[in-house]
DNA sequence: CGTTCATGGAGAAACGTATCTCCGGCCTCC
DNA sequence: GGAGGCCGGAGATACGTTTCTCCATGAACG
């Protein structure tokens, strides 16, 4: 009562425009302080029930929603997390087209929304600095490269950054990766005891961490096995390359009897590849890619997959950003944990914590030398020669 | 100079911590206004360039970054649209796994950045009301069932509202939807003037647009030519239940001998049901099915689809939406107009302005009697009688 | 009967920006 | 020589919360 006066005050003087009801109005219509308004509706502070109840009525009647904007500037939070990739540069989203990202983003999506948090998908770099516009709470980075500036600005300036794929030199909060290694490792394994003598790569040029880490661990492989390497590498973002490359490597005078294609496209291409030069898959050629595509399950014949879970890896870096974001207070380093106590384990000093993921391989025809059903194909003719 | 220490008045006597720089930092190094820094940022008021490059130096010597949470609060605007989808309720992003949202999804994202906007994809409902933690300049809304009590609510909030998929009963600014009436008596000619007498449709039990818009056409088209409609309803949502309808709509006693499946998985389902009854596709069976999935190109046969140009479509609605968030000051209808004029038509009064998009038909073997190369079946036998 | 607590709540200060209003000075023009 | 017009910029206010601090009241307790 008293303070309806007081706090409509200025609103009052101000022209009559039919506004949404702010928090005054409320406090007003309830006959209490905006500071009792405010406690009622987040459940804060020691208030009856009765109190509480009342002002929870008026609220709804007036139809008041807290303007999310003054809440935000108010507590610093805004519940909002980005999700970007950087390596692919300039052009935005041609990485959705991937069905990994695709799925990733997904699952990051929902994750964060079972948080409470809503994610926003932001381009690496783009003509409106949409960036400087938003207040992130937080942003998953997929596969920062060195150095990469937009992790360091955004780590520097207090925002908590957590990554798809292991960092190479950016300061980040913590990060997320497929055990790369140990997976490439138990495909080579998985061909050699299907009976591969010679086993190829088909690899990328870029140099994000999947490739890298990939690629080294094939090297070796092949070193301590005493193969000779076989591989071809070629611009990962050019479909038609990858088509040409796999060509290339069936050609070559070195022909592998076995090849492991690092990206989605690699298993149909291969396929495309080894029928022009009339080599049977599996009899001649074992296949195994690494996609996130259930088409492999349908093509003749089936091929073996490697997936890296994407949607494990997805919630998994979420819940690790929300929890660094609700643990500490990135930019002073005080914990504030009032509401939320760190309830997972939070950072000290040294090197990001980082978390490895296993991947999964489904074995499919094209890897078996023996499949189980007999087949009653003659044996074709060689290609188009 | 003089202004610096009265700026900083307050910050000094708070504590001594070390937070970023903010606009009143940047105007004390500057020695300057804060409505001059303001004013150099944004490229607005009247300074000389001296003074713009200045402050901008200054600022960027600070390291200040602008608060967008400040920003928005003041100026009402935050730069963050909504997407959702509100049909399939409660389950939150079942929907993403449609390609058809996936890729509207991906262009929308993708088209409010080219605008300077980042478009979040929040759920219909959640738990943690993450809606009103967030500040939405508008929002997409995915085929919104009649009387959607969120569009309401977000319509009267005096947040713009643009529709993918003709609204019901829901008060929007805008909408966008195929000519999905168009587009099935596209298909119905189609497969009639390959040959077919009897027309069968998969179709859904709910009662979004899309479902009922494109069984109706079926319905009137069948009553204007004299066929006797043959169709089966399935729960759409339960993939299950799409192999089992496709099965059942092949064993009626009636059996079509041309079938459109409305929804994504009809194809393989039909292919799949198709062969167990050992019809031939397209000898005894014709088939085209709606989707957004490009393995129908290389299915046995090829199967026609229909396309919706998802991509088209999110472009559309993202970009009404935000010529609607640009244009007026949706609450009070009072046009602003200062910075940004509206530059395409705005609605009136009356019924909200819809588009109609034009859907795309890729014709493959599945829909052909006559395939390009000869085949060596015998002449079929009429109808079934 | 005086002191301490717990209860219920009010006041006011931020949060950091954008923008409206206004002001002094200088130039120009009659 | 005075009056207006333009330039460059300062002051102050409002955006709508959350939250820190503090006060009044009564009850419990010695």
């Amino acid at each position: 009562m008293t303070a309806a006066a007081n706090q409509n005050g200025r609103r009052a003087t101000a022209s009559r425009r039919l506004e949404r009801a702010g928090i005054r109005d409320v406090a007003a219509a309830a006959g209490v302080s905006i500071t009792t308004v405010s406690d009622a509706l987040n459940g804060k502070g020691r208030l009856p029930d009765e109190t509480r109840s009342r002002v929870r009525e008026v609220a709804e009647r007036l139809g008041y929603r807290p303007s999310a904007a003054a809440r935000t500037l108010r507590t610093g939070r805004s519940g909002l997390i980005g999700l970007t990739v950087t390596t692919y540069g300039e052009e935005p989203f041609t990485f959705t087209e991937f069905a990994y990202f695709a799925e990733m983003a997904r699952a990051a999506t929902s994750a964060a929304l079972g948080r409470g948090y809503a994610l926003v998908v932001l381009p690496a770099s783009s003509r409106h600095d949409v960036w400087s516009n938003i207040a992130l709470d937080g942003t998953v980075v997929i596969d920062p490269p060195d150095q990469d500036p937009l992790v360091t600005e955004l780590y520097r300036s207090g925002v908590p950054v957590v990554s798809d794929g292991k960092p190479g030199n950016c300061p980040v909060t913590a990060w997320v990766d497929n055990d790369h290694e140990a997976a490439v490792l138990n495909i080579l394994e998985h061909l050699s005891e299907a009976g591969a003598r010679r086993i190829g790569l088909l690899t990328g040029t870029s140099t994000d961490t999947y490739t890298r880490l990939s690629t080294e661990a094939y090297l070796a492989w092949c070193d301590r096995v005493g193969q000779e390497p076989v591989y071809e590498a070629y611009p990962a973002h050019d479909p038609a390359a990858g088509a040409v490359a796999a060509d290339r490597l069936l050609a070559r005078p070195d022909r592998p009897d076995a090849v492991y294609g690092l990206f989605d496209p690699n298993g149909t291409d291969l396929l495309a590849a080894a029928r022009r030069y009339g080599l049977r898959v599996p009899d001649d050629l074992l296949l195994v890619c690494c996609s996130e595509s259930d088409v492999y399950a349908n093509t003749e014949p089936p091929i073996t997959t490697l997936s890296l879970k994407p949607r494990r890896i997805g919630t998994t870096v979420v819940n690790l950003l929300i929890d660094a974001i609700e643990g500490v207070d990135a930019g002073t380093g005080t914990a504030t944990g009032r509401l939320f106590p760190p309830r997972y384990r939070t950072a000290g000093t040294g090197p990001p914590p980082g978390t490895l993921m296993p991947t999964e391989l489904l074995v499919r025809a094209s890897s078996q030398r023996r499949t189980p059903r007999t087949t009653v194909s003659p044996p074709r003719a060689p290609g188009e020669g």
